[in-house]
DNA sequence: ATGGTTGGGGGCCAA
């Protein structure tokens, strides 16, 4: 473990599955990544029964919770002080999917889980696919009017590139990788001006994956992942970019989430 | 074409 200057962060973030399922990984992932700044989506937890004694205990002590009963929720949990705080209400659902929180320095940390989809990509039969396209569309509008510096992480539940899919032939009518799901990716995007992280690190030809499913035998012999996991920043802080890891090693570990935790090394702005 | 697995919460649903 090396120390970091005072304005590098390292940002990660981690569709856990459940983060009470995955207290013991999470620990382990503490020890030997020491993130600055923690993103969770899939808390799957209500916001007063989320565990914040144990992440203060691990110096974490700075906490933006939005979590609900039985599905989805997010938190970001840090050792830098997080201040104004803040979630919104995404589709009008009252989904726990988003909570947002100013770094020091003055750069808004935004943390996101996209709804999932169902399994038909059709907006008329499946009411869940026609929830993903319409929250997609909000985060377009969103990005569009956004005009601080800030980082947007979290499970998009979309790879959008061709190498982000084990097979973009054979998954083009799989909800994650449909065109209508990708090309609103692209529109995001272009809408802020967002720099994809992951992708400034490994270019767009080489397959990189953050997410396994459970159903496969051997994951990582059969690789049949998508990237459905992102960390985009706004232009000003593309310069910044220090290093990136998909940390792989985690799906492998007992009783794993089926996403691998995103890691991100930046240099913020001095505030 | 199908089934494969996991977590939450209570006796299936969402992913």
């Amino acid at each position: 473990m090396s120390s970091r200057p005072s304005d590098r962060a390292r940002i990660v973030t981690w569709n856990v599955n459940s983060v009470r399922a995955r207290l013991d990984l999470v620990d382990r992932f503490l020890l030997e990544h020491r993130p600055d700044v923690l993103c969770l989506q899939e808390i799957k937890v209500q916001t007063d029964l989320f565990p914040r004694s144990w992440f203060e205990e691990r110096g974490y002590r700075h906490q933006a919770v939005h979590g609900q009963r039985n599905h989805h929720g997010v938190a970001t949990v840090s050792r830098l002080p997080l201040t104004e705080v803040s979630s919104r209400d995404w589709c009008e659902k009252g989904d726990a999917r988003h909570v947002a929180a100013r770094l020091p320095g003055g750069v808004m940390l935004h943390n996101f889980y996209v709804p999932a989809g169902g399994d038909e990509p059709d907006r008329d039969s499946n009411p869940r696919f026609a929830h993903k396209l319409d929250f997609l569309d909000e985060m377009i509008a969103w990005s569009r009017e956004l005009s601080e510096p800030s980082i947007m992480v979290g499970d998009l539940n979309v790879a959008p590139l061709e190498r982000d899919v084990w097979s973009h032939r054979q998954l083009l009518k799989v909800v994650s990788h449909t065109p209508p799901e990708t090309e609103r990716m692209e529109a995001m995007r272009a809408a802020h001006d967002w720099v994809d992280v992951m992708r400034h690190f490994v270019s767009a030809d080489e397959p990189l994956y953050s997410w396994w499913s459970y159903r496969s035998k051997d994951w990582r012999k059969s690789n049949r992942g998508r990237r459905l996991d992102h960390v985009w920043v706004s232009p000003v802080l593309q310069g910044g970019l220090k290093a990136m890891q998909v940390f792989d090693d985690a799906r492998s570990w007992e009783r794993p989430s089926d996403h691998a935790p995103v890691i991100v090394d930046l240099d913020l702005p001095v505030g």
